[in-house]
DNA sequence: TATATATATTGTAATATTTGTACATACAGT
DNA sequence: ACTGTATGTACAAATATTACAATATATATA
């Protein structure tokens, strides 16, 4: 189904930046706010809340308001799986690397 | 580590194009040369050859030579897992809409 | 050698993404 | 109502990606 295909290509897709998988990983240990997050990936507001609109759009994150703050949550927790993952494919990487090294003695 | 970061990155983007992942999944199958999946994927071959030397770059798939034919398999099976949890994460979304649907009665 | 087939590369126009800046809104405290 | 803080949106410039067409290379075979 094409249907499934694309879902899964704008997943990744919205996986694919460096500052979304900051903030899905920052998210990982209980909900942020926008704040809190800025603080820690040091850029501008105005940005984290791009990426995080972004991630709204694409259902990767809720947003929870109390007062003048929103709180993010990554809604489906199996997106922590595919971060796992990733970082496996890239140990896997790095292993087979130093043994293609070792070979060239 | 950026490092990691930024391989993810890389990883997730080399996945968020419907035609890369059809690719993925046409090997999960075993190897394919560039026209079997030419024939499945009905676009131009040289499109074929782009997303596998992106791929390729990537590291994402290994290409093997033989007589005029390249054979292609996937280099590191983790990836079916990224495809099955991304399939999961649909198959999450899809029931959720469900659910808020019946809630409508 | 000439030709056909498979694959890869390059150029390029169309399109999409990213990033910064400026502005807008919402709410809390005074 | 006024001010400060938190967050969001709009826009434009810079950059990256895509998709197609044209060209190039490599190999097999006549």
């Amino acid at each position: 189904m094409a249907a499934l295909q694309d879902f899964k290509a704008e997943l990744f897709k919205a996986l694919g930046h460096p500052v979304r998988l900051r903030i899905l990983e920052l998210l990982e240990s209980g909900e942020k706010t926008v704040s809190e997050l800025q603080a820690v990936l040091e850029i501008e507001s105005s940005s984290v809340s791009q990426q995080l609109s972004l991630m709204r759009v694409r259902q990767l994150v809720d947003a929870r308001k109390h007062g003048t703050n929103v709180f993010y949550t990554v809604r489906d927790p199996s997106i922590f799986d595919l971060l796992a993952t990733a970082r496996q494919i890239f140990e896997h990487q790095l292993a087979q690397m130093n043994s293609v090294l070792d070979d060239e003695t």
